[in-house]
DNA sequence: AAATCCAACTGATGTAAATCAACTCAAGGT
DNA sequence: ACCTTGAGTTGATTTACATCAGTTGGATTT
């Protein structure tokens, strides 16, 4: 029986959250954060593969990423799997229920992951009175289509090696939030996650990451990525390549 | 010189409004209906081709199609045009600007069409005081989440067949919410801008159409589109077809 | 009515990525 | 220590779609 104690007996509150600037209390004064906080529900940390909701289940609560990952995803008409994002730390999950009162999308935890739960209802009373909160959830929403339109032009009109590139670049850029080195990363999803949600095959996500290895881009060590050549990357998102 | 004058005296208001029921007003009372519609300015027609708003412009309003079509496009870093979306009677568009306070695509009309400007502001202070309107916003920008996630199920897991069955499919829904048939049906957009929504060619988008005519699926002039088999369309939605 | 234009269609060919098929390797279980 | 399992990689082959190259037909111009 292997059992992994998690540090929990102080649970952080937002002031002192390290991820504080990403979450939710923008712009608030020290008085209206901890109002909000008070309805944060810090959870135990989840075991890998461990869900947070599934699809179909009643709307409840918006979550925060703390520490570890999430992937969302959902079941389309002929019953494939399709991943429709990864979160990290400071990034919030779970609006997509909102619409019609329950979960589209599932989410699991990726590793051993901590996420705040943040009752909708509740906070959506506390909008009431604040209407900073009202505002920042409205722009909070509205950053998640902005994400997902950029992951629609990436799906529609790129290759195979221009996804790659897009996914790592974006993971990089999301992991400098943390104390994280931008150049060194670990991924948390595997092979067949990273392929689904590019619309990929795990063989060409495969192929193109030892490409990019021979291209001096990367050095792969499983799911260890050291990006060595960060603007070699960002370049192949540029117009159509000539390098042969 | 071509001058189209379309009836404008008399500007219906949200009450007497055909699409009111998917559009803003939901649940809302006589009263607040009234204090909604005051700051609702329906604009005179737009010309095909001609902008709503366009990427980097600042952030003032949503915009809630009356008649005629909409789309948004965004522009992406190696400066290829990617559609991202299409939007029909009683569905509002703009949301993407929220987040950073300026609007990520472009949108235009695709033919002559009308169109209901609400200025955000003003919106959101009356969400203030009526709270069933910020619900009801909060709602429609999530939905624009599940919409998005569906086209990304989409552009990640399927075939040129199936992406342009669940367009035709999914335009056909749109369109019987206003009187119009779902079998018969005008697509306002350009093969252009159809391949490019669904990550294709415009080869290709044509062979396919042409294939669904043979099938029996579609007859196709032009832009008239019936469909002929509804259910033959919606199979190919399923698992992998073996039909020859 | 002839000339121009452009969106849409069609055919021939090329190619990026999927598919099919081993093979490797590390992790767990007995 | 041996067997199993599954993720990841690599190679050979196929294929769906892109690309290239006309052709068609309706609308607009002259």
């Amino acid at each position: 029986m292997k059992k992994i104690i998690v540090g929990f007996a102080k649970p952080l509150g937002c002031h002192n959250c390290r991820m504080k600037k990403f979450c939710l209390p923008l712009g608030l004064d020290a008085g209206d954060l901890d109002k909000l906080e008070e309805l944060i529900e810090r959870k135990k940390p989840l075991q890998p593969r461990e869900g947070v909701f599934f699809s179909g289940d009643p709307f409840t609560s918006i979550y925060a990423v703390r520490s570890g990952s999430i992937k969302s995803f959902c079941i389309d008409s002929d019953g494939r799997e399709q991943v429709t994002g990864f979160y990290f730390p400071g990034e919030i999950f779970g609006w997509d229920g909102l619409a019609d009162e329950q979960y589209q999308n599932t989410a699991i935890a990726l590793e051993t992951t901590s996420i705040c739960e943040i009752p909708y209802e509740q906070l959506d009373e506390l909008g009431n009175s604040i209407p900073s909160i009202q505002k920042h959830m409205m722009k909070l929403i509205s950053r998640e289509i902005n994400t997902e339109q950029r992951l629609i032009a990436l799906l529609a009109g790129n290759s195979a090696q221009q996804k790659l590139a897009s996914l790592l670049l974006s993971i990089s850029d999301r992991l400098v939030k943390q104390k994280l080195s931008s150049t060194r990363l670990w991924l948390p999803m595997s092979r067949g996650e990273i392929s689904n949600y590019l619309g990929l095959t795990v063989e060409t996500v495969s192929r193109v990451l030892g490409h990019f290895q021979r291209k001096k881009y990367l050095a792969v060590n499983k799911k260890e990525i050291e990006i060595l050549d960060k603007q070699g990357l960002r370049d192949l998102l540029l117009s159509p390549e000539e390098v042969e």
